[in-house]
DNA sequence: GTTCTTACCTGACAGC
DNA sequence: TGCTGTCAGGTAAGAA
């Protein structure tokens, strides 16, 4: 994913490839590629010669000996590809620049996302591709990044990635830049004094030289040219971490999205201000969840039981009534809900156990959301057995795991009676690594108990 | 003016 | 094995 040390990148290896070489053809593949009429673009371009590439934000600047520019953005997989005579062109190869010494520079974008763009040496800065790129991180004044930022309410993450205020930093740096920051990339742009704004430009400059440095990064599909790759991967602390241990504290790091990017923070290291501290208490069936809920409800904490939050929802008429027409089976009596028409029902269909959880689950989840972010405790618990349904997990800043062996989970069963349809335990055992705390039930209640308390936040 | 959503596009990969 | 769905994310455009 090219950010502003990948382009820079690409403009160094550019800077030794094209300059003095004049263009004979241009041979465009997909046309989409191309701002403007691709014949004129093609057109224009043959018979000049390359001169510097220069840079702007995650903008490279083609110049020739005229006062022709060429814009180029490479989004999301963009990338130059030098081909020697003889050589095929590159497999993704949209756009094609054939030199006179034989060489073609391939622009290579699998997906497509890229624009090349023509222009003018006095008229590029003002082309509205160019219009929308704000200052750097090196030149930008943080008081007037501040005065212009300071009115949002939308997550910061999404206010550095806003190119128009300022340039450079893509969804790789952001989390780099944030978790070096010690800011929660959720937290409210308002909620950020000049203080912060200060110590994230500051983190900005550190994090984009070093990896400039350091050729970029290669990550996943992305590299900046043909068999050149960036080294930054190495010295990544954040993005690409998800649930790994953050070795400033030794909690996981945990995965949400953000405006729709996957973001990757430290809860433990990057508090958000603006709502509560989210821990989830999950584990094996009979493992003693409820008795560590129990223990912290006795402390004054607040704890959510996810099972009642569930039983809420068949109180609403409109949610049975849509239940009773997802199975097609009736699960009503005069106009009321009868669960054990549904546990009958699920008795002999087990096959349908999946219908239910993948109705009820993601209305129990979005309730979770709703309490979470109008709740105002600064911490809050949630007993939740099926953690790892619908990807709930991702609401929580800490998750802890309650085990017991074989022996001990068939006699607390037996001992409550239990009839439970749901099987939980195959997705625990499987997500399990995600968990910050194990605590293994295998003494007393008191015992139980004292092994929760080593956990602190 | 701000915020949110959708579209662009295709390879890689997980899950069934 | 092969099919289907999801994810990756920089940016523009339009809607709210």
């Amino acid at each position: 994913m090219p950010e502003l040390p990948e382009v820079e990148t690409v403009r160094k290896i550019l800077n030794t490839i094209v300059p003095g070489a004049t263009i004979i053809d241009v041979i465009v593949h997909k046309k989409n590629i191309i701002v403007g009429n691709a014949k004129v673009f093609r057109k224009t371009l043959i018979g000049q010669t390359f001169n510097e590439v220069k840079r702007v934000g995650k903008y490279l600047i083609f110049t020739f000996n005229s006062d022709l520019v060429m814009l180029s953005h490479l989004r999301m997989e963009g990338k130059y590809i030098e081909v020697l005579q003889g050589e095929d062109d590159s497999r993704y190869a949209r756009v094609i620049f054939v030199l006179d010494d034989g060489r073609r520079l391939c622009y290579d974008d699998s997906r497509q996302f890229g624009t090349l763009e023509l222009s003018t040496t006095d008229k590029y800065r003002h082309t509205k591709a160019l219009q929308n790129v704000g200052p750097e991180p090196f030149d930008i004044n943080p008081l007037d990044y501040f005065n212009k930022i300071k009115g949002r309410q939308t997550p910061i993450k999404q206010t550095l990635l806003d190119q128009k205020l300022m340039s450079g930093l893509g969804n790789i740096y952001v989390d780099e830049v944030l978790y070096l920051s010690k800011i929660h990339p959720e937290t409210p742009t308002n909620m950020l004094g000049l203080m912060g704004i200060k110590t994230l430009i500051a983190q900005s400059v550190k994090v984009l030289e070093k990896a400039i440095i350091a050729g970029g990064t290669t990550v996943r599909t992305y590299s900046p040219a043909q068999g050149v790759h960036g080294n930054f991967q190495q010295q990544l602390n954040a993005y690409g971490k998800a649930y790994q241990r953050c070795p400033l504290c030794n909690f996981r790091f945990k995965k949400i999205f953000v405006g729709g990017r996957g973001t990757t923070y430290c809860p433990s290291c990057q508090r958000n201000p603006a709502r509560a501290l989210t821990i989830a208490i999950t584990g094996q069936k009979a493992s003693g969840k409820t008795v560590i809920s129990n223990y912290l409800r006795s402390q004054g904490e607040v704890v959510i039981d996810t099972d009642n939050l569930a039983k809420t929802l068949y109180k609403d008429i409109e949610t049975t009534r849509e239940l009773e027409d997802i199975l097609g089976v009736k699960l009503h009596d005069n106009e009321s809900f009868k669960i054990h028409l549904l546990r009958e029902y699920l008795a002999e269909n087990a096959h349908d156990i999946k219908k239910v959880n993948d109705f009820i689950h993601p209305l129990v989840k979005k309730e979770m959301e709703h309490m979470i972010k109008t709740s105002k405790v600064d911490k809050i618990y949630f007993e939740v057995p099926l953690l790892f349904s619908h990807k709930v997990y991702e609401l929580f800043d800490f998750m802890i795991g309650v085990e017991v062996s074989v022996e001990t989970q068939a006699t607390n069963l037996k001992k409550r009676g239990d009839t439970l349809l749901i099987n939980a335990d195959a997705a625990y055992m499987k997500n399990r690594h995600r968990l910050d705390l194990i605590i293994v039930n295998d003494g007393t209640v008191d015992q139980l108990i004292e092994k929760f308390k080593a956990f602190k936040v």
